[in-house]
DNA sequence: AGGAAGATCTACT
DNA sequence: GTAGATCTTCCTA
């Protein structure tokens, strides 16, 4: 997928993003695939639950970075990932919550965005990447695979205090 | 349900 | 330079 695809509405993209494989390249060459199935958006300043409605902070200032970027927060001991929406200069991202691990060598559960980030071996030097880089160790792609239309959920958004009037929340039942 | 975890920011000295 | 507040996930009752 490219640019114009995260370059859109973070809810939309939140939504387009289940079903989509990440795939994360090891520097031993091993590749680790999950397909993912939950995802939330998060928008601007205006938002009451994105890390944006600090300003900007050495820990958030990738969300204003340019759609496709990498942004890798540390929540305590735990590392979030997220994919920064619309262009430049605006804030929002999606932040991945949950995934299926696809490979057979895979090492522990996604089922959670913490738990995802470390079974995927993701940490803070992804943060400021693109998804678009070379050799970067990390990329979504589109391998055909689609969720039944029912299959998609929404909801409020999970863990946080004061959300915005609205389900920003995908993921797949159950 | 409650508790533990570390980086960052603010407000002080 | 340091002390204190803040932030949310994940695990174990």
């Amino acid at each position: 997928m490219d640019k114009s695809f995260y370059n859109r509405n973070p809810k939309i993209v939140a939504k387009d993003l289940i079903g989509k494989v990440i795939v994360r390249k090891l520097e031993n060459g091993n590749l680790l695939k999950a397909r993912i199935i939950e995802t939330e958006a998060y928008f601007d300043e205006k938002d009451p639950a994105s890390w944006a409605r600090y300003g900007k902070r050495r820990d958030n200032a990738e969300m204003w970075n340019e759609a496709g970027t990498i942004l890798v927060k540390n929540v305590h001991k735990y590392f979030m990932l997220n994919f920064v929406t619309e262009k430049k200069g605006e804030a929002s991202a999606v932040l991945i919550r949950a995934a299926i691990p696809l490979s057979k060598n895979f090492k522990g559960r996604c089922h959670g965005p913490g738990l995802l980030t470390s079974a995927l071996k993701i940490d803070k030097i992804f943060n400021g990447k693109s998804l678009f880089e070379k050799n970067c160790g990390l990329k979504i792609v589109d391998d055909g695979y689609k969720f039944k239309e029912g299959e998609i959920k929404t909801s409020k958004r999970i863990g946080v205090k004061s959300d915005l009037n609205e389900e920003l929340r995908f993921y797949i039942k159950g």
